[in-house]
DNA sequence: CAGTGTGTTCAATTTGTATTGAATTGTGAA
DNA sequence: TTCACAATTCAATACAAATTGAACACACTG
């Protein structure tokens, strides 16, 4: 009779420098905050930890995920600007690199996730003021005034914006 | 042979307003920036439509929701200041009511939330370069630079927090 | 006290999100 | 064209988070 041991699973990450599993952890956690899924913030940490081009199948053998979920999760940190890619001549891979610069960070996110945002939180609240006007909507005692606070909610965060931005010198 | 059609589940949400339904769904899409579960976005959103105080009991029927999401959401709502509790005289129920000032609002948000999390962050870098400066962690080339890079951004978002302060008047 | 009306807790379940990997698309080279 | 290689897509699966509801704890009341 013998045990069967479970094989270990090849975890890549393993092979990873202890400093770069730190810097990799910093960034998940940070990305937690916002709701980021781990093999995001994997591959922004990993990207920042070398400050070097990196491939998709980079990702893959040194973080031991998936090639969807590498491609996912870059085409997300292309979206929000928080990576470039590259090209090098007579090689058809993609490489890409982190953008470590704060204030293109933000640019991006504020202008991509929080304006849409804006806008969108901006159209629900004009269609909340017409279904209370409609007197059948059973709205109760005062709602449209508290609706109106509301609206002086998104003035005054739409005015934030630009003095965050002009403090951030983007 | 006959055809079972599946009950239909009294969904209490029927018997909402409509208006009432409008405003409970803008929360819920506004907790979901903020990944708060649907069932707080909806407890504040009826505490806001309704303008008056409200009983766990109430939000039970009202929303068709368990006792337990019901307090749980409760205590959430109470942890940041966006509810609330009071009490009538000979009445052992808990009352609710919204908090409806975005600058108590925002304090809330601010203290308890942004702060912690900025102190974790610093706790964390910290570690990050203690654990770079060990010559056998492995870090990549220039990679303390970059974490220096990474402290300045704290340095600045904490910088950002009071200017906003001000700017609400909080 | 026992009884009743509260709110809370937490294991089980449901629901939602992230990840995987095989199939597919796209693209440049020969 | 066809081949070869890279990236993307997406249905299936694994994983994580929210919700439920029954058991519990608490505190007033008669």
């Amino acid at each position: 009779m013998s045990i069967v041991v479970p094989a270990e699973r090849p975890n890549a990450q393993t092979r990873l420098a202890p400093a770069e599993r730190e810097v990799i952890e910093f960034f998940v956690n940070l990305g937690r905050y916002v709701s980021l899924p781990r093999s995001v913030g994997e591959i922004y940490g990993i990207l920042f930890a070398r400050g070097e081009r990196l491939t998709l199948d980079d990702l893959v053998t040194q973080l031991g995920m998936s090639k969807g979920s590498a491609s996912q999760g870059l085409r997300m940190l292309r979206g929000v600007g928080a990576v470039r890619i590259s090209h090098l001549p007579g090689d058809r891979k993609d490489y890409y690199e982190a953008e470590a610069e704060l204030p293109h960070l933000l640019r991006g996110f504020l202008r991509d996730q929080l304006a849409s945002k804006l806008d969108y939180a901006d159209r629900r609240l004009d269609r909340l003021r017409t279904v209370i006007d409609d007197p059948s909507s059973g709205a109760p005692d005062g709602l449209s005034e508290r609706v109106e606070l509301l609206r002086s909610w998104q003035n005054k965060i739409r005015r934030i914006v630009p003095l965050v931005s002009t403090f951030l010198k983007i």
